[in-house]
DNA sequence: TTGGAATGTCAACAACGCTGACATAAACTC
DNA sequence: GAGTTTATGTCAGCGTTGTTGACATTCCAA
């Protein structure tokens, strides 16, 4: 299957020949490895009737405690509504704590709560072992490589607001 | 960051050490990763009224024609009444043509039609060009690295699924 | 001939995106 | 100080895509 490399007999760019056969499967890839990806956290919260919304609204304040609406909006990609719906839950829910700013007092600044870091740990921890596996089965040089197209797969924001999140809390 | 690996110290699995927090920047890379990914396709479809699922119908169509329906459902991980409602309209549409099974009258085959393909190509070369551009950032190790991690992140079923689509397909 | 598999379809519902509109409070600007 | 902008909340409505449950049809297989 890759004992040719066409792309060698060229001159131009030496490092990779791509056919398009091979990126389909990067792709399907993708897809799949998102399946499994979700399902651990997915089962968890079917049982408690949340959804994936809630989880990652979850995650992102655990991330970055005290942290705006606005800025968790700039994150997740969503509008102020459908993040709003997600939030109130969770606050009447005694996860997640919200206070008035004290700078500015417009903002909302999120904390979980006891409860809400429970929820996070089970959660995440739930993932984690899904990861940790897939880590170790691939080894160590392969996991510098998958986050590597991982990186250069984002849109340019994300990639910003990940790399900025990975460095804080480094 | 992988100068030191204080695994080595200890006598168990000299493989990988791998912190909590390691764990959780994957997670966040599969995320944001995975938002990028479906962000081309994406625009293309709400163009077209449709959505994620005629996607992934489409795309599997086009990868194996004369799939039964099936066979799709257990691809896709949906019910059969989720992808009837996509299929119909994919139908309607005249993207795709259901022929009844010769051998089993009962089946329906699937097929892309002419208009059926050119959409999946330009779904598809839409998400390649995004694919190969990250994969050339990477570098050719760190793609193999990639598809490693990612296959042993499915969940077994899929990956049967996931390889034997690979090497039908070759 | 009967049981069960494959498929289609109808109805209802839930999660979670979206837009648009409007209210409030606080901050900023001139 | 008046006016504008910003951050947030909320209401209403809608669309996609997932779910369950029920029921009909066709037709293979034992």
């Amino acid at each position: 299957m890759s004992d040719t490399r066409p792309a060698q007999a060229f001159g131009g760019e030496s490092l990779l020949f791509l056919t398009d056969e091979q990126l389909r499967q990067g792709i399907e890839a993708m897809f799949f490895a998102y399946r499994g990806f979700t399902a651990d956290p997915d089962r968890i919260l079917t049982q408690l009737a949340y959804g994936r919304a809630h989880h990652r609204a979850i995650h992102f304040i655990n991330r970055a405690p005290g942290t705006t609406v606005n800025n968790l909006l700039a994150i997740l990609g969503v509008t102020k509504q459908s993040l709003n719906r997600v939030l109130r839950t969770l606050i009447d829910d005694g996860l997640v704590e919200s206070r008035v700013g004290t700078v500015d007092k417009r903002e909302r600044h999120l904390f979980l709560t006891e409860a809400g870091r429970a929820l996070e740990t089970r959660l995440s921890e739930a993932q984690r072992v899904r990861m940790r596996a897939a880590y170790k089965d691939a080894g160590p040089e392969a996991v510098s490589g998958f986050r590597k197209v991982l990186e250069a797969m984002m849109d340019a924001d994300m990639r910003h607001a990940y790399t900025k999140l990975r460095d804080t809390t480094s």
